[in-house]
DNA sequence: AGCACGCCGACT
DNA sequence: GTCGGCGTGCTC
């Protein structure tokens, strides 16, 4: 009997069409999962084998050429995991199995091979001892029953001494580890930590380049590696027999991809570990509201963390109310307590830092006589005023980066009475240097932040004490491990606090939760000062306390009475176009057939939080309740051609 | 997405 | 005649 194979094509129009029909040549002994060479119009594609079967298509096949490699170039539960992404996040077979298949795959096979770069040896580390409860935890998750852990550990319990422990284990059963990280900037420290543990490490991330990227996966894929650490991209590398995943920081929105096709690190994770029995554990100082609720009511097995290895205690947070410095007379930017608490800092020759969520020097300018405010042509949000010797007196956008010189006159009056409203960090440093003229000074932002090299320098700078006071944006929430840092000022914690978004309270936590992790790591015990004109305000409230567990109760009463994830799901379809009225229309059309059997779901469109970007115009349909997707399964197709899914999304606004 | 095929106008 | 403009439709 003659065999036939589906294959997945290299060509965009598998986007449209799954997959052709092939006559198996009977010289080759292929399988599903194979890299094949096929004839496709008047010219040779390279493809892949999705499924081999025996019945005889109603047009004539064409035969297949040759395979590509001698075996196949995914494993099983990688066609499976494929399969699993383009159904549940509805998007093209072409585009889930373009995951798992890095470029050189579709290359003509060359002969030059790439030498592999492989962060091995270093000398071997003394090893730090677990204390009783580091050394409760690893046996726990070692037992064979539980898949699923989820770490909750403050900011310096020790999980990566936990995690190290677990790899150990599991590499040294002859199985390979994965270890995700939310961004490359935290790859480099971990990587040293683990070098002096482990034989065979691997590092895969977007900055590690294609030849690299496949030297890399034929080492993964014949199993010489042991320890995998990168990005959630990593998780579609050949493991031949995965024995855990850990998910470091799991709550981080980067684990969530925002382009086709959208998929959190975290559900793919959770299938490969169901089809390779990989072992999953998830940490962090302050999980995800769905996570928590999960190990508190379903499959995941928790576990706290408590203490600080170093016993120190974590930073004392004082709120400052804005409101009453106002009422006090102070318009300034650093409240009487902050600034007093800076100078005796620096005094004691420790360092500080200072978190603003905000670069620029102002948020907006605006004419005081016609009250026009600048915005950007291209997107319509106010322009942010920069003035620094390196962007002097410039209006930039931050969404298309649209750059304009600050004009001295109104462009729709002529005035000259033009103000700028609003603080950035740019602000807050030309303040710290007027109040404190002898300190240094530094400020981390994506403005000063754009070399490679950017973040060791600063690192560096930091810990030879060339800085006192670090002024940054949320980038320095994470990554640094400052001993001498004793005190940690946010200048104003509201900025994400009034975001139209059911997630907006939770991440706001999460980030002031990061931040205070800073102070005081070591040494001795931190100080933290939070800005704000929201002192009661949950997020702001209970990481005064350090309180997770308080918040996470406030937040999921509130989930439950609104009932938002998780205990409802939400779908969003997205439309972008250069005319607004072609926005309008085409989300009336689909909103009006989508509500013709809702199914109990609400349903709502609305222009996007940024109703246009670049030019051009975005709106949203929200569905939200039990089961939205079965709302879109069975649409005609038509319908949904020109619009985007974001199945599971962490923007609601 | 490409690349054929095809049906018209301008040109040696 | 025939070269080439790009509009339409197909790819196992």
């Amino acid at each position: 009997m003659s065999l036939f194979a589906q294959v997945l094509i290299n060509h965009p129009y598998s986007r449209h069409k799954a997959d052709f029909t092939y006559k198996l040549p009977d010289s080759l002994n292929l399988q599903a999962g194979h890299g094949v060479l096929v004839p496709f119009q008047n010219q040779e594609k390279a493809g892949l084998i999705l499924k081999i079967h025996t019945n005889k298509p109603e047009f004539e096949s064409k035969m297949i050429l040759n395979s590509l490699q001698d075996s196949p170039l995914l494993e099983p539960w990688q066609m499976q995991v494929a399969e699993w992404i383009s159904e549940y996040y509805f998007c093209s077979k072409f585009d889930a199995y373009r995951l798992m298949l890095p470029k050189h795959i579709w290359r003509k096979a060359k002969s030059r091979t790439i030498s592999f770069k492989n962060f091995s040896g270093g000398k071997l580390k003394k090893r730090h001892s677990l204390n009783e409860s580091q050394k409760h935890i690893v046996k726990e998750i070692l037992n064979k029953k539980i898949t699923h852990s989820l770490i909750h550990g403050v900011t310096g319990a020790g999980k990566t001494e936990i995690y190290r422990h677990l790899i150990e284990d599991i590499v040294s059963k002859g199985k390979q580890a994965l270890l995700l990280v939310p961004e490359i900037a935290l790859t480099p420290q971990l990587l040293a930590y683990f070098q002096g543990h482990f034989q065979n490490i691997a590092v895969l991330h977007s900055r590690v380049s294609d030849g690299q990227r496949a030297a890399a996966w034929k080492e993964i894929k014949n199993g010489k590696i042991s320890l995998l650490i990168g990005s959630r991209s990593a998780l579609f590398s050949p493991f031949k027999n995965l024995g855990i995943i850990i998910m470091d920081e799991e709550h981080e929105w980067s684990y969530k991809q925002d382009s086709n096709p959208r998929y959190h690190a975290r559900e793919v994770a959770k299938k490969i570990s169901k089809l390779t029995g990989a072992k999953l554990i998830l940490g962090s100082a302050t999980p995800s509201i769905e996570s928590m609720h999960e190990a508190l009511n379903g499959d995941t097995k928790l576990f706290s963390l408590k203490e600080r290895i170093s016993g120190v205690e974590l930073p004392k947070v004082k709120v400052i109310d804005l409101r009453e410095e106002l009422k006090s007379g102070n318009y300034s930017i650093l409240s009487t307590a902050l600034e007093q608490k800076i100078r005796s800092t620096l005094a004691a020759k420790e360092q500080v830092i200072l978190f603003l969520n905000r670069r620029g020097s102002a948020s907006s300018t605006v004419c005081r006589d016609c009250g026009m405010a600048m915005e950007c042509p291209n997107c319509f949000v106010k322009m942010t005023y920069h003035n620094t010797n390196f962007r002097k007196k410039t209006l930039l956008c931050h969404h298309c980066g649209k750059i304009e010189i600050l004009p001295d006159s109104c462009s729709h009056c002529g005035s000259h009475k033009i103000k700028h409203f609003g603080i950035g960090t740019e602000a807050v440093e030309e303040a710290l240097k007027r109040t404190f003229p002898k300190a240094k000074i530094a400020r981390a932002d994506k403005d000063t932040m754009n070399k490679k090299n950017s973040h060791y320098e600063l690192h560096e700078a930091l810990n030879n004490k060339e800085i006192d006071i670090l002024i940054g944006t949320q980038m320095i929430g994470k990554g640094f491990d400052l001993p001498e840092v004793s005190l940690v000022g946010v200048v104003l914690a509201d900025l994400g606090l009034h975001i139209p978004d059911f997630r907006a309270s939770e991440r706001s936590f999460q980030l002031l939760t990061q931040v205070a992790g800073r102070s005081g790591r070591r040494l001795k015990r931190g100080e933290v000062i939070i800005q704000t004109y929201n002192p009661e305000h949950p997020a702001i409230h209970f990481s005064k306390n350090h309180d997770y567990l308080g918040f996470y109760e406030q937040e999921i009463s509130s989930r439950k009475k609104l009932n938002y994830p998780p205990f409802s799901k939400i779908l969003k379809l997205l439309f972008s176009h250069p005319s607004e009225e072609k926005c309008k229309f085409a989300s009336d059309k689909l909103l009006k057939a989508l509500k013709e059997d809702a199914k109990g779901h609400h349903i709502f469109a609305a222009p996007a939080l940024m109703p246009r970007l670049n030019k051009k115009y975005h709106w949203n349909i929200l569905i939200h309740g039990p089961h939205p997707r079965l709302l879109i399964e069975n649409m005609n197709a038509a319908l949904l051609k020109d619009w985007r899914i974001d199945v599971d999304p962490l923007q609601c606004a």
